[in-house]
DNA sequence: TCGTCTTAGTAAATCGATTAAGTAACAACT
DNA sequence: AGTTGTTACTTAATCGATTTACTAAGACGA
C-alpha cells in the first residue's frame, strides 16, 4: 500500500531554525504573499481586506516571528535606512561627542550608520565616499572634513563647508570670538597670543577671521609675533606644547593665549609652566570646544564649549529631512548653534605688573 | 514611409546619469550577463571563455566604470560585508581607541561596521543587537558588555565575558595586577586604597580578583575601609572623586591609591588635593587604561596601558576569520594581551613618616 | 561516420518582498 | 436582465547579480 505523500514540514513556531518568510506564512495561512505585504505594511491597498484576515495574518505573524528580510527589502527599494558619517579621527573626543548626538537621532528613525575615519588621508578620503555610494549609503554626514565629496548624495556637513551638499552645521564663530574677547579684555588683557588650527580642520580659517574682526572691533592688535599655527595631525597637546614655545621664543609680551582647542590648550599650560610661568597667575589660557577633559584639568580650562551632541543631533535629523523629502536643496542650509563661555580656573586678571 | 525602428539608447560613457547595470554592458557587448559576471568575478566557469572577449568585457566595464549593485549581491548571496559593534559609551576615549583598531582591520578586508552605543540600558541591548541581526551583519564585537546577546551571530567580546560567543579579547589582568602592586611596592607602599569599577563593568570582577590574589601573594593586606566602588555611568572623573572622599572618611591609612581607570584616578586626584594631600609627596596614584589625558594631565598620571587599539584590531580580525571560515567554535577562544606599566608622575615613593 | 570532448557561450531560476494588473463572486442599481 | 461596483483576493513582474542547467558548433578519435 502506498504511503501517504509526505506532508509538508510544519512551520517551527519556536523560530527553531531558519526565519520564517512571507512565503512560507503565506502558503501556511492559504492566503497569498500579497495580501500578507499589504496587510503587514499596512499598505493602502489592504482597505479591501476584513478585519478577520487581517487578525489572522497578524497573528500568525506573530506566531512565527516572521521578520521581514531587511535585504530583500533594501534590494527592491533600492533605500538601506544607512547614512555615512565621516570624521577625520575617533579617538580625539571631538568626533565621539557628535557621533552620540547622530546615534541618538537615528535611533529613532530606525536608521544605522556606517563610520569612517579619514585621518586626513587623501586616499581614504575618496575611497570612503565611494564605499559609501556602493553601499546605497542615503546621506553623509561629514564632521569637520572639508572636502568636497565626488558624489552624489545629500551631505550634511558638522563644522566644515560644502558648497555642494544639503545643509551645513556650524557653529556661530563670530559670537565665539566675541565672547572669548570679551571675557579676556574683562580680566584686563590686552596683549593676547593665539593659537591658529591646522589647515586642514575646517574651522580653522573661519575661527580664525572671527578673532581678527571681533579683536579689531574691540581695539585689540593681533600681532604676528605672537600668533603660531597647529601642525601635525595627532590629537595631542603637544602640538599645543610646540606652538606655544614657538610663540614663547618670539616674545613673552603676553598675557593671556586663545587656544584653538582644550587639547592644544593643556599643551599650552605645559609649556608655560616648563617656562617658570604660572597659569592664570601669569598668563591665562582659554581652550575651545570644552571636552570631557577639559573641567579635570589642572587648572580647570576655561574654555568656549561647542554644543557637539546637539550638532551631531541636528545634522541627523536635518539629513534624515532631506533623505526623507528627496531632492536637497540647491543651496545649502545654514544651522548656526551658538557656543557658550564656560568660566573655570585657566583664566584670572592680568597680573598687576609685567614680567 | 516607415521610420526606421527607434535606436537602442546609448549608453552613457560619462557615468551621466544612472550607474550601468549588468544587463545594459551585456547588451551593450552582445553576451549574456552570465558570461560578463563569470568573468568580472574570474569564477571558474570563466575558463572557457577566451581572452579576447574577457578583454573586451574589463575594458567595457571599466569603460562605463560598472560597479555591481551591492544590495543585488548581498541579498542574493545573504550577506552584507558588515558587522555590528556594541559599546557602552562612546565619549569616554575608551571604546574609540578599541574603534580605530577595529576600523583599521575592517577597512582592509572590504567591511564596515554598524556602531551603537547601550549606555547600560536594559532595552537598548536587546533593540539593538535585533537590530543588527534584521540587517543581517556577519558578527558582533562587543565591547566592555557582559550581555549574553539574544542571538545567533558569531560574536567577538573586547573586555567582557560571553560564555557563548566566538572569542574573548581579554587583558591579562593577573599581570596587570602583578606589576601594579610591584611598583607600588618597589616605591615602598604597603596601605593601599582600591577604587573598584562599577558592578556593570566587566572588568570590574576580574580585576579585582586578580588584585586580591595577586596582593596576597604580596603580603598585601586589602583591607575593607580602603575600599571604594563606583558609582554610577557617566564617564566622569567625578566618580573617582566620590569614591575617594568615600575612602577618606573612613581611614587615611594609607598612601597609595589604585584606581579603577584613568579617569577615576584625575577625580581622586582632585578628592586628595581637596583634602590638603599632594599627589605624589603624600599619596601615590596609579591610574589604568592610558587614555589620552593620562599623559597630560598634572602630575602626569602613572598608569596601566591597555593596548586598546590592537585589541580592537585583534577583535575584528578574529571576528573576520570566524565569518569567514563558518561555524563558530562551541569552545569560545580566549587571546590575552599584555598591559604595560607606564610610570609617570602621580605615584612617588612613600612619604618618610606617616601623616 | 558516429560519438565524445571541448569551447563558447545562453536561458532560466533564484534570493524575498513589493506592486501593478488582473479576476471571481456577489451586491446593487437601472 | 444586464451593467456597474465592491469586496477579497491572486498572478506575475520587478529589483540586479549569481548560478545551475542547458545548447550549438567545431575538433578529435575510433
Amino acid at each position: 500500500m502506498p504511503s501517504k505523500k509526505p506532508r509538508e514540514i510544519e512551520l517551527v513556531t519556536q523560530a527553531g531554525r531558519a526565519p520564517v518568510n512571507l512565503k512560507q506564512l503565506a502558503t501556511h495561512l492559504n492566503l497569498s504573499p500579497t495580501t500578507l505585504s499589504w496587510v503587514l505594511n499596512d499598505s493602502p491597498s489592504a482597505t479591501s481586506i476584513p478585519q478577520q484576515t487581517k487578525d489572522r495574518i497578524h497573528a500568525a505573524a506573530r506566531e512565527f516571528n516572521y521578520r521581514p528580510n531587511f535585504l530583500a527589502r533594501s534590494f527592491r527599494a533600492q533605500k538601506t535606512h544607512t547614512l555615512g558619517v565621516i570624521v577625520p579621527e575617533l579617538s580625539d573626543g571631538y568626533s565621539a561627542m557628535v557621533l552620540s548626538g547622530v546615534e541618538e537621532a537615528l535611533l529613532e528613525a530606525g536608521y544605522f550608520y556606517f563610520l569612517a575615519s579619514h585621518r586626513h588621508r587623501e586616499n581614504l578620503l575618496d575611497v570612503y565616499p565611494q564605499m559609501f555610494v556602493d553601499r546605497r549609503v542615503e546621506g553623509i554626514i561629514a564632521v569637520d572634513t572639508n572636502a568636497e565629496l565626488p558624489i552624489d548624495l545629500p551631505v550634511v556637513s558638522v563644522s566644515g563647508r560644502n558648497s555642494r551638499g544639503a545643509a551645513n552645521i556650524l557653529l556661530n564663530h563670530e559670537h565665539a570670538a566675541s565672547i572669548a574677547l570679551d571675557h579676556l579684555i574683562e580680566l584686563g588683557h590686552t596683549e593676547i597670543a593665539f593659537i591658529k588650527g591646522q589647515d586642514f580642520s575646517s574651522d580653522t580659517e573661519v575661527r580664525w577671521n572671527a578673532i581678527c574682526s571681533a579683536a579689531d572691533q574691540r581695539g585689540i592688535r593681533v600681532r604676528n609675533e605672537l600668533v603660531a599655527q597647529l601642525e601635525g595631525d595627532i590629537p595631542s597637546p603637544e602640538l599645543g606644547f610646540t606652538a606655544t614655545q614657538e610663540i614663547l621664543s618670539k616674545s613673552s609680551d603676553f598675557t593671556a593665549i586663545f587656544a584653538f582647542n582644550d587639547i592644544s590648550a593643556i599643551g599650552a599650560i605645559k609649556a608655560l609652566e616648563a617656562a617658570g610661568l604660572s597659569v592664570p597667575d601669569d598668563v591665562s589660557v582659554l581652550g575651545f570646544d570644552d571636552v570631557y577633559a577639559a573641567a579635570f584639568h589642572k587648572p580647570a580650562l576655561t574654555t568656549i564649549r561647542q554644543p557637539l551632541f546637539e550638532m551631531g543631533r541636528l545634522a541627523a535629523e536635518t539629513l534624515l529631512n532631506v533623505v526623507g523629502r528627496g531632492i536637497p536643496a540647491a543651496e545649502p542650509k545654514i544651522y548656526m548653534v551658538e557656543p557658550k563661555l564656560i568660566v573655570r580656573d585657566s583664566t584670572a586678571p592680568r597680573p598687576e605688573r609685567p614680567r
